[in-house]
RNA sequence: GCGCCUGUAGCUCAUUUGGAUAGAGCAUCGGCCUUCUAAGCCGAGGGUAGCAGGUUCGAGUCCUGCCAGGCGCGCCA
């Protein structure tokens, strides 16, 4: 609808140029908006408040000039002028009820668009490390990064989604190590465990298995590890107890512990996914670029281009040729390349795979991380205004008003798994989608387990529920269809407000995907269900007069599905009773 | 110290990307089930949008300076 009255402004601008009110052919943006007030008319516009900034003259008198114009076109009911300079348009019933009919011929298609031009677009999200369970931090990225996904889908992107694997480097080691530790007590070894160890009860459960399955060990472990375990917990003791384990074991033997608890771990994580009903097309392993030499190329390919320098026995990349603080190392001074490294190798190429525009979903903890990544495809030469960065903030876990300390090491957080046991996958998600995703956002435990009813999802699912009831009971009053009469019998400020939001659907779809704000979707479908609880509760759908009847069940129908296309989009389900 | 982000009702958050009288939920108070689901609706109270300037027809939104909080600042990932 807003496009359809964009045009028509546009024709009116040609005329008003022709008529010699207007000079030049400078191209205003002017926007159309849904007024706040009712009074301000169903839609408002700017325009004459630009052009009186070119042109220097009242905003009124050009407003008065367009508004004669445009008061000629039979979409309109009237055209007048407020405030500053504001032409607001009243609709024809006809133009403004015509979103009943789209909707009902589009069904679960209605609200999609082709923005994307079937683009094709990857959004890598939650890639959390590998060295334990999902916690309610992580269900927030997983909710956003799937939801991002499916509205980019609506908007006619070609969707892949993606979660890489960080199964290389360091914390595998610790990880690899703190197993191997369990697996020595489990089998009576009397050992003092790093605090700085993996200590939750999952890698207990992971050494039980693996003894199980491994009996090869038996002799590695009546022989220990000797006086080599200590209670310092410093990196360095803990680099020196990886290297101790290494040796101890062998490294065949050692890599066999690293990849059983990895794929022990992952498949935990693959679990908690599913549980929370995300799905991914691709798992991407950060090893499989180390062990292709992939890493080694992209290193090479930068290092031809001179990005690169030594120095302090180290290898940097010049990211502060692209603004960031400082340069960054690519290979330590011991050989060893650094996630980095990596991560250059990864997103170049993701292009590589023919994706043409990126979207990662980190941790808001990482935005100091974005500049060199940035740097890097440049340097690459690749675009970098085509990967976008959705920061996700997870301030703070609340219980009963206190904030809950996390943390994967020691093994002290409460997992998605736990939450969505607890609340359900539609509240769980509804609330984590609700606001602004680089907000900081209170999560209160007590509130979501014990006071589900609060949760907003319920508000909106009640809505959809209740319009179901309704066409339950309409439909054994014989059929119903919504015809040209309709529009009649629709006058009402609140029936006009309603028909209005179901024709910005697709806009709110559209400038989610292009702010990658999905909050914008939960936020307009909570506004629709009150508008139309409140409508509800002032107007009998099943009126005894058949025409006002037909014409009502024809709106709360097309409200019931907008809803139901929203609630798809986010994954959450929308039952037909409650 | 430097960089990024944030500051809106008692609390948790929105505010159509610079628009008209800043809105919801929770909490408090008062109404509405003998008409379609009360997980709902209607009403009341509650605001110097951190503070101070600036930009312009117009600022919660943009700029500057303070104040407060969060995060980041490694040859970790």
């Amino acid at each position: 609808m807003k496009d359809k009255l964009h045009s028509c402004i546009e024709a009116s601008l040609v005329e008003l140029r022709k008529l010699g009110v207007l000079e030049g052919d400078e191209v205003y943006d002017f926007r159309i908006e849904v007024p706040k007030k009712a009074e301000h008319g169903d839609y408002s516009t700017n325009l004459a408040l630009l052009l009186a900034k070119s042109m220097g003259t009242s905003p009124r008198k050009i407003a008065e000039q367009a508004a004669t114009l445009l008061e000629k076109n039979e979409l309109f009911h009237s055209v007048s002028i407020a405030g500053p300079g504001f032409i607001n348009f009243k609709l024809a019933d006809e133009a403004i009820f015509a979103v009943i009919g789209s909707v009902k011929e589009q069904g679960e298609s209605f609200g999609r668009s082709s923005l994307g031009n079937k683009k094709s677009i990857q959004i890598e999200f939650v890639s959390a490390n590998p060295t334990g369970p999902l916690h309610v931090g992580h269900g927030r990225g997983a909710a956003i990064g799937s939801a991002l996904a499916s509205l980019y889908q609506a908007c006619g992107y070609i969707v892949h989604k993606e979660y890489y694997v960080n199964d290389a480097g360091r914390q595998m080691d610790i990880l690899a190590v703190s197993v191997y530790l369990r697996c020595l007590q489990e089998e009576g070894c009397t050992l003092v465990f790093p605090s700085n160890g993996y200590q939750g009860v999952y890698i207990s459960e992971i050494a039980r298995d693996f003894n199980r399955s491994s009996p090869w060990l038996e002799s590695s472990h009546q022989s220990g590890l000797g006086g080599l375990i200590t209670d310092v917990d410093t990196d360095a003791a803990m680099d020196e107890l990886i290297a101790c384990v290494k040796a101890h074991l062998g490294t065949s033997s050692y890599e066999l512990v690293r990849s059983y608890a990895t794929k022990a771990i992952l498949e935990g994580i693959k679990d908690d996914l599913r549980v929370f009903e995300v799905t991914f097309d691709s798992w991407f392993s950060e090893l499989s670029l180390h062990a292709e030499g992939i890493i080694e190329a992209s290193l090479n390919h930068l290092g031809s281009k001179e990005y690169l320098y030594v120095s302090d026995g180290a290898t940097w990349f010049k990211s502060t040729l692209s603004g960031d603080e400082k340069d960054r190392v690519v290979i330590r001074d011991n050989g060893q390349k650094t996630y980095f490294a990596a991560d250059i190798a990864y997103h170049a190429g993701k292009f590589d795979r023919g994706f043409e525009k990126l979207v990662d979903v980190w941790g808001a903890d990482h935005h100091g991380y974005i500049p060199r990544v940035k740097a890097a495809l440049e340097a690459m030469g690749k675009s970098s205004v085509d990967l976008d960065v959705v920061l996700v903030q997870f301030a703070v876990l609340m219980r009963d008003g206190a904030p809950v300390a996390m943390s994967t090491r020691s093994g002290n957080f409460v997992t998605l798994r736990d939450l969505v046991d607890e609340v359900g996958v539609d509240a769980a998600r509804f609330f984590y989608l609700m606001r602004r995703s680089d907000q900081h956002m209170e999560f209160d435990l007590s509130l979501a387990v014990s006071k589900t009813n609060e949760n907003p999802v319920y508000y909106v699912q009640y809505a959809h529920a209740r319009i179901c009831s309704i066409m339950t009971q309409a439909s054994s009053l014989g059929e119903w269809a919504w015809t040209e009469e309709g529009p009649k019998h629709l006058s009402t400020a609140a029936e006009r407000k309603i028909a209005i939001m179901l024709a910005g659907y697709s806009e709110v779809l559209i400038s989610a995907v292009k702010s990658n704000e999905p909050h914008l979707l939960p936020q307009y479908l909570r506004q629709l269900a009150q508008e139309f609880h409140a409508y509800y509760n002032s107007n009998k759908v099943l009126s005894e007069d058949k025409a006002v009847r037909f014409a009502r069940l024809s709106l709360v129908d097309a409200v019931r599905q907008v809803l139901a296309n929203g609630l798809g989009l986010l994954n959450i389900s929308a039952p037909r009773s409650m």
